[in-house]
DNA sequence: TTGAAAGCGCTAACAG
DNA sequence: CTGTTAGCGCTTTCAA
């Protein structure tokens, strides 16, 4: 980066027309409003012991001039930077087409926007990882949230120790130390499968996620439970890999069990819409034959015919609250290392008596 | 050279265990390197004129310390920010599910990442627009990217002149000077409608998208110039906003006028979806008495039945274009006001002879 | 309650 | 080619 500039020194920003771009500074403010430059950083940051006529005339001055307090010295005085790195992980960013995704993002950006802090998005592929790390580390952040979609990689997690985090998801391994935020997977996968239950279905059987992501272990774990709970049998597992195709398939191995099923709990929509075309394969109907119910509330499951049954992730919520939890944890207050979100049972016609 | 750091001061981000965070600066790489922070400064910004053996010995200082530059200091110092904002009017990110956008931002953040640009994401709603502006004027950011959806929405235009900006998206009206980067909206409609009339189809009719933004109008544009090549009647266009029912209600009102039929051009893969549904209901069938294409490659048009032909969007390089343009932009480089980007036609049952 | 002064870590002339 | 010298705009003791 050659970086000469010409003599006429046009400043970056000032574009083909306009005049040079004039950002006024809080020592114009303090002119202007007659008070010292340390007067005015205190009214901008409300420090309580001001005088009220002083911060009028301050706050007055600032309106006049259209001031907005410089990030970059504020942070280089200050030692924070007032800002929170959203570290995606570019696995995650090819399932960005999940909208589950996107709309965590966003909860997390709306939550950020009522505070002041920044949001700095940072895809990290395998290649920059180590960039990553360093970013993070060279004090350019005051935290970083993880969204690692499905996979509870918690690769970031030993930073932790050094640098506010919090984590979307549950880790595979019980990382200690870490912070994140989960939805509750058991608890949604059991409302869902009690619901099966009470509309009366005895046989039911379940299309798991991957057992090595924790999504995969707790939707599982849940309709284990609701099932025991009822004392019902549990030996219908297949498992899947979270795609309709898989999810196809495994419901043509729990139907060619021979056994008799009127109920299917799939981990995830995407393998539920699968389940269902096993099904029409097999001339079965839903929900006459087989009550089908999901996981995720997402297309797959709204523009299914019958629509589906599913368990809602409160997903912007769920972003909403990394941010706060994050944000609780730099300003040094103490906070749950584990906050789980509850889901909500959406009934649709899948499931229908 | 009082570098000492008050025993209480606990660094910010120390969390509960760790020592205290030691950030290296600019000036213990120059100390252990034997050289001035001016040498340490150029060649960490790889000025040509230092010599090999000095950089050798700076970069293992660097590398022996883990230094990160602190990019608040640097952004002061060269008042410039390396920030670059990217801002989503929030009815835009309501459409959030919409996987195109996704991709788009994942583009624009790829991208960023081989350069030294950092993202600032900014969800601006109505009633923070006004701090959103103030943000980007008041010397934050080096540039803006902003990300309308559909909508043509420029009102952030007049920024244009003096923060560099880029838009997604052609604006509604000729915005005059602004940069934007779009899809060849008529080309790929012109193509799939060539298509259509390639494999045989003579009776053509369009859903149109809204004829307020301008993928609804270019749209619509190319189906008319594709038809007019082969001199066929362009009398069947019934509009629809953009959703599967707006299409199924349009294709019923193209159905009812009671000519002739037999291919669709649907200005996006909701509306052909819709326009599927209203053709079954006629008992009609796809491909065989209608053929349909749509446009924009999602999951409407993939996972109908049969699969839908449609334009698909090449959303990753528009959002890497967008980057890319704006980088030059604020590197003083002069670029095309308009960057228009090709589709691509993806061929699927739908339309097969 | 307010002001003065001293930097935060880095870049950018300007000498040498 | 390298070092010296000033700041960038703001926060933050420390006095007054």
């Amino acid at each position: 980066m050659t970086t000469e500039t010409p003599s006429s020194t046009s400043a970056p920003g000032e574009a083909e027309s306009g005049g040079p771009r004039v950002v006024p500074t809080l020592e114009m403010v303090a002119a202007l409003a007659g008070v010292s430059r340390a007067t005015v950083s205190r009214v901008v940051n409300s420090s309580p012991k001001v005088t009220q006529q002083v911060v009028d005339a301050v706050n007055e001055a600032i309106e006049k001039l259209n001031y907005v307090p410089n990030r970059a010295a504020r942070s280089l005085a200050s030692r924070r930077t007032q800002v929170i790195a959203l570290v995606v992980p570019e696995t995650t960013a090819k399932v960005f087409s999940d909208p589950f995704f996107a709309t965590v993002v966003q909860g997390i950006a709306l939550y950020l926007s009522d505070t002041d802090y920044t949001l700095n998005m940072l895809i990290s592929s395998e290649t920059k990882s180590e960039k990553t790390r360093r970013y993070l580390m060279g004090g350019n952040v005051d935290g970083a949230i993880v969204v690692s979609h499905h996979s509870g990689d918690h690769s970031y997690a030993h930073l932790g120790q050094s640098l506010p985090m919090v984590f979307g998801g549950r880790p595979l391994a019980a990382e200690g130390e870490s912070y994140f935020v989960d939805v509750d997977n058991a608890a949604g996968a059991a409302g869902a499968t009690a619901h099966l239950i009470e509309s009366g279905r005895r046989h039911l059987a379940t299309i798991a996620g991957p057992q090595d992501m924790p999504p995969g272990l707790d939707r599982l774990s849940g309709w284990r439970r609701a099932l025991s709970m009822h004392g019902l049998d549990q030996s219908l597992v297949e498992v899947g890999d979270f795609t309709p195709e898989s999810g196809a398939a495994a419901m043509r191995r729990l139907l060619d069990r021979g056994v008799p099923i009127d109920g299917v709990f799939a981990a995830n929509d995407q393998m539920a819409a699968g389940a269902y075309s096993a099904i029409y394969e097999r001339g079965l109907s839903i929900p006459g034959d087989i009550a089908v119910a999901g996981f995720d509330d997402n297309f797959y499951g709204s523009t299914a015919t019958p629509p589906l049954t599913t368990v809602h992730q409160p997903s912007h919520e769920l972003g909403a609250k990394m941010a706060e939890v994050l944000v609780a944890l730099i300003e040094g207050k103490s906070v749950e290392h584990v906050t789980t979100m509850p889901t909500q049972l959406l009934i649709r016609a899948s499931t229908a008596v």
